[in-house]
RNA sequence: GGCCCGCUAGCUCAAUUGGCAGAGCAACUGACUCUUAAUCAGUAGGUUCUCGGUUCGAUCCCGAGGCGGGUCACCA
């Protein structure tokens, strides 16, 4: 934002300077409301009826951010919002006397606080009839229109404040995915399961297919990679004794920005010893119709045109026989990745020269199969090729137990019965890391030798859950766009020094 | 990264074929003691995203760049 002193900054910081030449502090250290505007609006509701007049006359303090000013002369209406909601009040010249010159050098954007008693206008508005009230602070910019607020969808993001201040309904976007966070908290509590913090900087990126940022700690004198999963620590903590571990957290991912992707998400990672890819899926579906249910009051939630009805049970596909459904092809006439690139691009699929049998399933999937997944689905038993992690199914070779949920065509979360056989974990990792180099493919997951030592001490057989949590937001709020469940959406600088660097 | 669209006063938006850049809100001055998108009268406010080109003249046409949105690619 340019600093420059516009007509507009100016007008509020020539009301400052009068403020503080008639010694009023416009930056008080506090101020002591007696409650929110909503507890003085219910209060005043519940008792006022003619017959007991008396008791309105009991004096409240209210506090907020003048919203509109309405002067009439000698007398003026100021709404005042804070977080509970909206209060007119009435200052009149012959109440305030000489504080009501002091509105002069009020603007809509400062907050106050005000003293008097509640009442109703003669047009029946609840109404501060204000006898003082106080500068709490002065602002020097002015907000955005009142009426058409602030559309601008650049400096709604940039600027979350000013979209929170003139758009309220973000605001309850927002305070909706604070309750989904502790709906899933509390689910995974009332089951056992423990919540864990593991490290956010870690030496291998492993868990996941993406790329990781990177970054360097001096002391160590050591590179470090920002977590793209919080996985395979997870699954140390089950070799270690917790049989519930769960841990809700921020993930980055060095990759592209779009309307379901910012680089750094929240991650719910879950595992339970002696559960399996079936009991998370049960798992799964209880929690979110639950969450669903009591933030929303129906597991039916409208999204983009469709109601996606959370109630179990969900739809249950496999994979294999579902992309055969849909694309006619049946990966397991395709053991390789050249034959399988040669189906996928006779069927028009943007194939490269070089792509990995996962890889290419994982395309397929996309185009053909997960688009058509609107209402909640769980997708069953993946090929390995694209599950390094996964326990293979024993009657069933190249195929893991694996599920992925979907709906709304997103990708909600990610299932699998553990991998803890410490050999076969390891030749995994291998094969993983030959793809890595035959395919030149810097996402394709690492090898992480600490894991595969906790893993050789013994891990109980596990289900384990990974979820993205925005996706989830979006679906039960409704919003298109993670940018609109996200408060601080990652959005390029604007540095005008480095803009003209950039040129040299 | 490709393609398409947008960027004009603090905010929301106009501007004819390329011919003096406008309105509402906000601000300022004045009137007004029950208004609520208050009203009424007046005033001020612009690097039209940036740089370059074409032209007598560019918000408008052309080129390059910046930022954003959409879409495809990439990506869970």
């Amino acid at each position: 934002m340019p600093d420059r002193d516009d007509e507009l900054t100016l007008s509020r910081k020539v009301k400052l300077k009068r403020l503080t030449d008639n010694g009023i502090d416009p930056y008080p250290p506090r101020y002591t409301r007696t409650s929110p505007i909503s507890d003085a609006i219910e209060n005043f509701e519940s008792i006022d009826s003619p017959d007991c007049t008396s008791q309105n006359e009991q004096s409240v303090s209210l506090s907020g951010r003048i919203m509109s000013i309405r002067s009439m002369g000698k007398a003026s209406f100021l709404d005042i919002r804070d977080a509970s909601g909206t209060i007119q009040t009435l200052m009149r010249q012959n109440v305030l006397e000489q504080s009501y010159e002091t509105l002069k050098d009020i603007d809509i954007g400062d907050f106050i606080g005000v003293t008097g008693t509640v009442m109703r206008t003669r047009t029946g508005q609840i109404t501060v009839d204000t006898k003082e009230f106080v500068v709490l602070s002065k602002g020097l910019r002015p907000l955005p229109e009142k009426w058409h607020g602030l559309r601008d969808v650049e400096i709604r993001y940039r600027q979350r404040y000013l979209d929170l201040i003139a758009n309220p309904q973000v605001k309850d976007t927002f305070v909706q995915r604070g309750k989904i966070i502790k709906g899933i908290r509390d689910f995974f509590d009332d089951r056992g399961f423990i919540e864990v913090d593991t490290p956010i900087m870690v030496p291998v990126a492993a868990g996941a297919h993406a790329r990781p940022f990177i970054t360097h700690h001096n002391a160590l004198d050591q590179q470090l990679y920002l977590r793209i999963a919080t996985e395979l620590y997870l699954k140390r903590l089950i070799v270690g004794g917790f049989d519930k571990v769960y841990e809700l957290g921020r993930v980055f991912r060095n990759e592209g920005i779009d309307q379901d992707h910012n680089p750094e998400f929240t991650l719910l990672e879950s595992y339970e010893a002696y559960a399996d890819y079936f009991s998370v899926m049960t798992m799964v579906e209880e929690m979110v119709s639950k969450i669903a249910t009591d933030i929303f009051g129906s597991a039916k939630i409208p999204f983009d045109g469709h109601i996606i009805d959370f109630s179990p049970p969900w739809a249950k596909l496999d994979l294999r026989e579902e992309l055969l459904a849909r694309s006619g092809i049946d990966i397991d006439e395709y053991p390789d990745d050249h034959s399988l690139t040669q189906v996928a691009r006779n069927k028009g699929l943007d194939v490269g020269p070089l792509e990995s049998r996962g890889r290419l399933i994982d395309k397929l999937l996309s185009t053909y199969v997960e688009p058509n997944l609107i209402q909640p689905t769980f997708l069953l038993d993946y090929p390995e090729d694209m599950s390094p992690l996964a326990k293979a199914k024993k009657d069933q070779p190249g195929y893991v137990e694996r599920f992925e949920a979907f709906a709304a065509g997103m990708e909600i979360a990610n299932s699998y019965t553990e991998l803890n056989d410490p050999v076969v974990q390891r030749e995994r990792f291998e094969s993983q890391e030959k793809i890595r180099d035959i395919y030149e493919d810097d996402e394709v997951d690492r090898k992480d030798e600490d894991f595969l030592t906790s893993i050789e001490y013994g891990m109980p057989p596990t289900g384990g859950l990974g979820m993205g949590i925005d996706r989830l937001v979006m679906l039960l709020t409704g919003q298109a766009s993670i940018r609109d469940i996200l408060l601080f959406p990652q959005m390029r600088s604007i540095n005008e020094q480095q803009n003209s660097e950039d040129l040299e």
